[in-house]
RNA sequence: GGGAGUUUAGCUCAGCUGGUUUAGAGCAUCUGCCUUACAAGCAGAGGGUCGGGGGUUCGAAUCCCUCAACUCCCACCA
């Protein structure tokens, strides 16, 4: 067989990917083992593969392969959410684009178009997924917004409803003037905007005096209904209990009220009081029964309530206002004024705080089960750190608003009877049996109710993923509920722990009295290399596919391993995924090289393979405990590293250096037995970094029969651990280290045999001394009791070592170093020796630690008459 | 305004409950090698007063205080 020098990931991932699937490897049905599941954090149906998807789901398949190696029935549920606002606003976009408005739909012929846009867009991100070797079980694959998920959300919305915990209501919400929706609080993101700061004259009636009113937004002057004063403010003390001033422009008159509210340091201490468009103004005219004058359209422009400015819009509006103020000598001045703007998550325009009609979830009383799950680590957050600003929101949890006004999305099963009132029901027919009864009215026909228009919030719909995956929604008491739920690890970005985490919690304690889950691993966010955030208009942002493409998806996944940590974010660099590749090109190589020997069964296995054979299989053992470890703490990238450097090092450099046979010469049944066994191990503990080249190896490098498959490899349990024989060998690879140096120095090539003399102590690795011969290359070992004017020589740990040099050596440059050596060790002995000559230390310290400094004393103190004796010889 | 986090080699980060050296890794750099698995490689080397200052302790990168810089979250005084 001929394999190429170089690991060709392309030609073999789609292979075995189809073989996975074919097979139905990661499928899962409910059985006697233990589960292991994880919901996948649902992508927007219509959305692309980005890096923050690569890191996710990279890691959320580790987690899952590794526990279905470990013989749990492991069970990944993938699919997509049906984004309301964000889905809504591509397809209006593509109608646009085509000549079709919105508004020129009906509602069913607009869902129309939105279906086919994700029969034609949905789910190509899961398609992408598979390129990275997601090992989701496809069967069962959900949309937030199929049948079963939707009758599950009107099933949720109804129960809410008869509970209680869902009203509706007049309040001030967030109003995005460009998607035309309420949105709720956390879909709001504030950012800080260059604004002006314009102080307006408020003519007091009756008078020539004005009050001065400081005010960011003077469009909004059309519907000031009072002006607010501090009853404290001394520079106000003498304006009458009832003045009335006249609002500027639009000359209306107002009341002018006190209340403490206002801060009398900002600006001259005079609020303009607007109900309709301010949360806090709202707040004082619910106080002080003050009239709401809503200026706006749903899009933003001016109205025609007051009558002036109809049909602008709001920026314009405030362009020209301030021009008639300035002419009508109505604005005093002008300041710079830097403020914080809400705009909307999705659109991105700022929002306009509107009083509306919108559908409220109570948060408070569901919300206490669940901030009491992570607080007291029912389930656990990792990092921690997340469980304050959880903790945080939930103690000051505000109710969600659930309504939107678009429809995309789940409608609201509430019903309008003709004379007032309504019903909720999750069909049309229950809710027409409920109006029936309601009205009295047993005549009542379904057409003459009238379902609200408004959808549900996306999050309505995947804060019951963890359940509704399972259809434990719709059928609480199925197999498949009770199997996998709670699922055990969630995977997602500390930016949704509010939308997404908090909710699923509580939904979960209120549908199933059980967390969704047991750990929640915070992911951060990937920038770019000089740590911005990756974004279209950057255009720093890799398109993962590609990166695929040219470093192959196991490159990549190692590149993603080796730059996370829990909820820290990570700088991205291309160079990780060529380190990633060059990792998996080693692996190819070391296999190209174990398959190739020639074996001769009867060959006896030599010496240095015997022992090289048993020092790696503590070495191995001891990787896959490190490895456990860092599993058990979520430390997935110091995991990744711990098997690199065993592969790279330990087993590539070192191991099979040892056991290579001759040029053309065969290797012995055994060892060859025994390092096939090895590589196997390794691929089966690499497998979930790097699924593809492990199964590929893992097939080459034994018989298999068909359907087998590492995907379903038990991982090797780690054995004892021999420490002092991992010690010792560290011996030896510093004589290796320092005979290779004298080469160097020398220039003496790798093929010339070398003596090697040395003074034996307890430190001198003797049992590994037929591997020293062969990686040493040395020709002879000898032991001496003194080496002479001719010999270079090194110490290791007290062991002196001496290799005779056939013509001299530069004796100034030797010198140098065994001073350097040498004062570096002085000075590393005296601070051993402060500690003990320290009575407090000898006594205050535990014993153990007071013995290692007595050991490293006179190890110290071995090496530097070693090192002394060797500057004596150079004489 | 409130809170959280970060600061260790040129870069990215480990360093977990204070005691394995006078601080580690990977990448990058430098030197020598196309040695028969791998130049996407091998062998070796250099590089840090652990952000500044103070304190606790026999002992501090690690604990406490303080200052500084950066990042994020929450709140939203017009």
């Amino acid at each position: 067989m001929q394999l190429s020098d170089k690991y060709q990931p392309q030609e073999i991932e789609d292979k075995w990917y189809e073989y996975w699937i074919e097979n139905k490897f990661f499928h899962s049905t409910p059985d006697s083992r233990q589960p292991y599941t994880i919901v996948i954090p649902p992508p927007n149906v219509t959305g692309m593969l980005h890096m923050g998807h690569m890191l996710n789901n990279t890691l959320q398949d580790v987690l899952v392969r590794r526990a279905r190696q470990k013989g749990l029935n492991a069970c990944w549920v993938p699919g997509t959410d049906h984004a309301s606002i964000a889905t809504e606003a591509k397809v209006v976009a593509k109608l646009a684009s085509e000549g079709i408005q919105k508004k020129d739909l009906t509602r069913e012929e607009f869902l129309r178009h939105a279906w086919e846009w994700k029969e034609k867009h949905g789910g190509i991100i899961l398609k992408q997924l598979r390129k990275l070797g997601a090992s989701c079980d496809w069967d069962r694959t959900c949309f937030t917004m199929d049948d079963t998920r939707t009758e599950g959300v009107l099933k949720v919305f109804c129960d809410l409803y008869e509970k209680g915990k869902i009203y509706r209501g007049v309040r001030m919400v967030h109003w995005d003037p460009k998607a035309l929706t309420a949105l709720s609080d956390e879909e709001v993101v504030y950012k800080e905007s260059q604004g002006k700061l314009y102080y307006l004259r408020y003519m007091l009636e009756g008078s020539d005096r004005y009050l001065v009113v400081a005010t960011t937004r003077p469009e909004t002057i059309l519907g000031d209904t009072a002006v607010c004063l501090n009853p404290k403010d001394p520079r106000y003390a003498d304006i009458p209990e009832n003045a009335r001033v006249m609002v500027p422009l639009v000359g209306r008159s107002i009341p002018v009220i006190r209340d403490e509210y206002v801060d009398i340091e900002f600006g001259t201490g005079a609020l303009k009081v607007t109900p309709a468009h301010d949360v806090n103004d709202y707040m004082l005219g619910e106080k002080y029964g003050l009239e709401t004058i809503d200026i706006f359209n749903d899009n933003g422009t001016i109205n025609d309530k007051v009558g002036l400015y109809v049909g602008m819009d709001r920026f314009e509006c405030r362009r020209v206002i301030e021009n008639d103020l300035q002419n009508a000598g109505l604005l005093e001045k002008v300041e710079a004024y830097t403020n914080n703007v809400g705009y909307s998550e999705r659109t991105g325009v700022a929002i306009e705080p509107k009083l509306s009609m919108q559908w409220f979830m109570s948060m408070k009383e569901i919300s206490k089960p669940a901030t009491k799950a992570v607080l007291e680590d029912v389930i656990k957050f990792v990092p921690e750190k997340y469980k304050n600003t959880y903790r945080h929101w939930m103690e000051n949890i505000k109710d969600w608003c659930i309504s939107r006004q678009l429809w995309w999305g789940q409608r609201i099963p509430a019903y309008y009877l003709p004379k007032g009132g309504y019903v909720v029901a999750p069909t049309s027919e229950e809710a027409l049996r409920l109006a029936r009864e309601k009205s009295g009215n047993p005549n009542l026909a379904l057409s003459d109710l009238r379902q609200d228009e408004d959808v549900l919030d996306t999050w309505f719909s995947s804060w019951l993923w963890p359940i509704s995956v399972f259809d434990g929604i719709r059928n609480p008491d199925n197999e498949e509920i009770k199997y996998y739920y709670p699922t055990n690890d969630l995977v997602t970005g500390p930016d949704i722990i509010f939308f997404w985490v908090a909710r699923m919690i509580m939904a979960g304690y209120e549908y199933r009295q059980l967390p969704p889950f047991r750990n929640v691993y915070f992911t951060g966010i990937v920038r770019d290399k000089l740590g911005r955030k990756m974004s279209k208009q950057l255009g720093n942002s890799p398109d993962p596919l590609e990166l695929i493409k040219q470093y192959g998806a196991d490159g990549v996944r190692v590149a993603m391993m080796l730059c996370t940590s829990a909820g820290n974010d990570l700088m991205f660099d291309e160079a990780l995924c060529e380190q990633g590749r060059n990792f998996g090109n080693k692996i190819w190589n070391a296999f190209r090289l174990v398959s190739g020997w020639q074996v001769d069964k009867t060959k006896p296995q030599p010496e240095e393979c015997r022992k090289a054979v048993e020092w790696f299989t503590h070495k191995l053992n001891r990787a896959a405990l490190e490895m456990n470890a860092n599993f058990d703490s979520y430390r997935l990238s110091d995991a990744l590293k711990t098997m690199y450097s065993l592969f790279w090092d330990d087993f590539s450099a070192w191991y099979l250096e040892i056991i290579k046979p001759q040029y053309q010469c065969p290797i012995d049944g055994r060892t060859l037995e025994e390092t096939k066994n090895f590589f196997e191990k390794l691929m089966e503990l690499m497998h979930p970094f790097m699924p593809f080249i492990t199964e590929e190896i893992w097939h080459a490098i034994r018989e298999r029969g068909e359907k087998q498959t590492i995907v379903l490899a038990r991982q090797m349990e780690a054995e004892q651990i021999d420490v002092t024989l991992l010690e010792r060998f560290t011996l030896l690879e510093e004589v290796v280290t320092n005979i290779r140096n004298i080469r160097k120095q020398n220039n003496i090539p790798q093929r010339e045999s070398l003596r090697l003399k040395l003074i034996s102590d307890e430190n001198y690795p003797e049992e590994f001394e037929s591997i020293l011969l062969k990686i040493g290359n040395l020709s002879s070992i000898e032991r001496v009791s003194q080496g002479e004017t001719l010999d270079q020589g090194f110490i290791v740990k007290t062991t002196q070592y001496f290799v005779p040099q056939s013509q001299s050596v530069d004796k100034e440059k030797l010198r140098a170093e065994l001073e350097a050596d040498l004062k570096y060790q002085e000075g590393f002995l005296r601070s051993v020796m402060a500690k003990l000559t320290n009575e407090r230390f000898v006594n205050g310290a535990p014993k153990a630690v007071v013995d290692k400094e007595y050991a490293k004393k006179s190890d110290s103190e071995a090496k530097i008459a070693a090192l002394r004796e060797q500057l004596e010889a150079l004489k």
